[in-house]
DNA sequence: CCTATGGTTAACGAGTTCGTTAATTAACGA
DNA sequence: TCGTTAATTAACGAACTCGTTAACCATAGG
């Protein structure tokens, strides 16, 4: 029933569309019209889609007259790339700079 | 119809069933059953997660007697961090500027 | 050959997602 | 007040997801 907050976020981020719609918030802040623009689909189904995304905590919005404005809110991509994080090193190749890193540490952790 | 690459990955990453299967296989290859054993559902169901799993390409299988092997394939967890490291900067400035913010706070809410 | 073990496939149901069109709400502005 | 613009809500359908149980396939081993 309660889905938990990561697979929210997965789930947000799991349509192409509103990846897209991430994308283009990255370059600032945009009213419901703008952000359908660039689509074939109708404004109800943006609509939902910006839901879907405020509801992840990825967007936030405001009102001003008639004009929604939605904001991204890289929060949530932090969370995700956080979980993903524990994975890194199985995927890292570069372990050499680690490696380094580890033995720095290991002979003196002054600096 | 022929879902996109990323969308497939996000998607099989937001289920926490399949995130868990995820976490144990980072400890080691392991057999169907004993992925099945921590949760209360049934075998089918966990074949049909694995199933999932595979075709994200987040995980690799062999065969070996009647044992099926579940090995971690963290090639599409680089994919996806990828696509979210897009963003860094962005959650990175706004830690920066939360920070700044609050140092002001507490030296002064004068300004 | 027979049976136990490990796992998948089949068939089904409840619930969710993603799109549509039509109707509705909200605010601006002549 | 009336019409226009911006966006949401309502109602619906097709497709997908996630679980179930029952039946099936494949291999080991007496």
């Amino acid at each position: 029933m309660t889905e938990d907050r990561l697979s929210t976020i997965f789930a947000a981020l799991a349509d192409p569309t509103r990846r897209a719609i991430l994308a283009r918030l990255a370059d600032g802040e945009a009213t419901v019209s703008e952000l359908a623009e660039p689509f074939s689909i109708s404004l109800p189904a943006i609509s939902r889609h910006l839901k879907v995304l405020e509801h992840a905590g990825l967007i936030s919005r405001s009102r001003s007259a008639q004009w929604r404005s939605n904001r991204l809110e890289p929060g949530p991509l932090r969370e995700a790339t956080e979980w993903m994080e524990r994975y890194r090193h199985f995927w890292d190749v570069n372990l050499t700079r680690l490696d380094a890193h580890l033995k720095r540490l290991q002979e003196g952790p002054s600096s």
